[in-house]
RNA sequence: GGAGAGUUGGCAGAGUGGUAAUGCAGCGGAUUGCUAAUCCGUCAUCAUGAAAAUGAUGCACAGGUUCGAGUCCUGUACUCUCCGCCA
């Protein structure tokens, strides 16, 4: 959410960007709002001014003062109260409706109203050539008994999937080699539940906005995160940290659960859209300057590129629009991998800045060293590596004539020296 | 699942119904000058104000009792101790 100051000082701003962004909220009315609040403040803090006063009295009051006073603060009581009561669904309202407000985008974000409007940054890495013809990721699993479908999904329902044998070998190996980099580069790696309170998809603007797209567990008042994100930003909540302790950077690793529910009918096949992954995420907590927000996004963007490279998988950086973006953010670089077996590129990580938008809604701040003045932080996160979906690209990209898979040079130590799995 | 004890500012830690002590750290200022000490102020949110300031709110969260709640009552969450169950 934005500040509320920033609001009152520039709707026209803000009402150019929820264009932008594809996004309905009503400034006009948002302001009115927050006018009212204020006016109604005002005369309830009016009364409870005379009531504090009273009750300073109280103590040394004689008898019968003391039964004027009861009956004056009494009543100044109940005049704040009725205030109160008025207050209540103007404040509500008047929060639901901050939730809504806009993060303006980076200048250089291209203008859009849909993912088609997205544009391609730049490319990496070769895409293959194949001199056989080529199996998409579910015919690799067939043939090499990797995958268990039919019987996961009649038991667990549909989108679900077993890997079995050496392709999860691999997963495990992905994991363990992203783990290790990204400790490497300085990340407090920490394996997360995906458990949480409702609290905490608010606080990353999951909820309002997402709320179909989460499982929840009503008996125990929980829900199942779609990524470590949400329980790593909240890690903070709350807390006022030291400008010496940023940035903080976690790389959580959670299974993620995701209801997909606007995506029926879509990637029914194979791996790419499962209702349960493993993700390990890079969240970033730093000062409150863009600069220096800019250079964490291109860290962890780098990162995750780095990982791509070393497991020899090209793909393609992406600058999402306006309006592919979502409320939060400032700026968004997808990345897609290519996929042979689908003949396109298909996402893999998503790469955010949101400056100060998430870290508002779970009042993480910090103390300025110069100055001693507290201010909200910025937030960052990347995908450091999902799987199953990145398996698709890796072993499709890496098949051989015979249907085994190559392991890159890079990943070879994590896989017990094997150059290859599978085949005859 | 059962029983008990707790949760107070960035941190530590008092506070048994009447203005949230005190210490440390941070920031601002004063003073003295050998790398520091001492003193004063400030230290979360909101409103009014050019500012100084003034006022309201804030003691895990949500309610309640009361003229008045950190303090009493109810619910929830979490932490610790013990019992039970358990990979």
């Amino acid at each position: 959410m934005l500040d509320i100051k920033f609001i009152r000082e520039n709707p026209d701003i803000v009402k150019k960007t929820l264009a932008e962004k594809c996004l309905t909220l009503d400034v006009d009315e948002l302001l009115a709002i927050d006018k009212k609040i204020i006016q109604i403040k005002q005369l309830m803090e009016a009364e409870l001014q005379k009531r504090n006063a009273l009750s300073k009295e109280m103590p040394k009051a004689s008898p019968e003062r003391k039964e004027e006073i009861k009956e004056l603060s009494k009543n100044s009581g109940q005049q704040a109260a009725s205030y109160a009561e008025e207050l209540k669904p103007l404040e509500e309202q008047f929060k639901s409706m901050m939730g809504m407000t806009p993060t303006i985008p980076a200048p250089d974000v291209p203008r859009g109203t849909s993912e088609d409007e997205n544009v391609v940054i730049r490319q990496v890495g070769e895409k293959p050539t194949f001199d056989f013809e080529l199996k998409d990721h579910v015919e690799l699993m067939d043939l090499n008994n990797w995958g268990e479908f039919k019987k996961i999904s009649q038991i667990c329902g549909s989108r679900t999937v077993g890997i079995k044998g050496e392709l999860l070998q691999l997963e495990m190996a992905l994991w363990q080699f992203t783990i290790n980099k990204l400790m490497t580069k300085g990340f407090t790696v920490m394996s997360v539940p995906s458990l949480s309170f409702e609290n905490a998809f608010y606080h990353t603007g999951h909820f309002p906005f997402d709320y179909d797209s989460v499982y929840s567990i009503p008996k125990d008042n929980l829900y199942l995160a779609g990524t470590a994100e949400v329980i790593l930003n909240s890690i903070h909540a709350g807390d006022i940290l030291k400008e010496s302790d940023l940035p903080i950077m976690y790389a959580g690793f959670s299974p993620c659960f995701r209801r997909e529910a606007g995506a029926a009918g879509k990637d029914t096949r194979g791996l790419i859209r499962v209702h349960q992954f493993s993700k390990v995420e890079q969240y970033i907590i730093c000062k409150a300057d863009v600069a220096e927000s800019d250079k964490m996004h291109q860290f962890i963007l780098q990162n995750a590129e780095e990982v791509m490279q070393e497991m020899e998988i090209p793909y393609q950086i992406i600058a999402n629009c306006t309006g592919d973006m979502g409320a939060g953010k400032y700026r968004m670089n997808d990345i897609e991998a290519w996929c042979p077996g689908q003949n396109q590129y298909r996402e893999t990580h998503s790469c955010s800045s949101l400056l100060d938008w998430q870290a508002r809604r779970t009042n993480i701040r910090y103390r300025e060293d110069e100055t001693g003045k507290v201010k909200y932080a910025y937030t960052l996160n990347n995908t450091g590596l999902a799987t199953p979906r990145v398996l698709v690209a890796f072993i499709e990209n890496h098949q051989q004539a015979d249907g085994s898979v190559r392991i890159p040079k890079a990943l070879q130590p994590y896989m017990g020296g094997k150059t290859k799995i599978g085949g005859k």
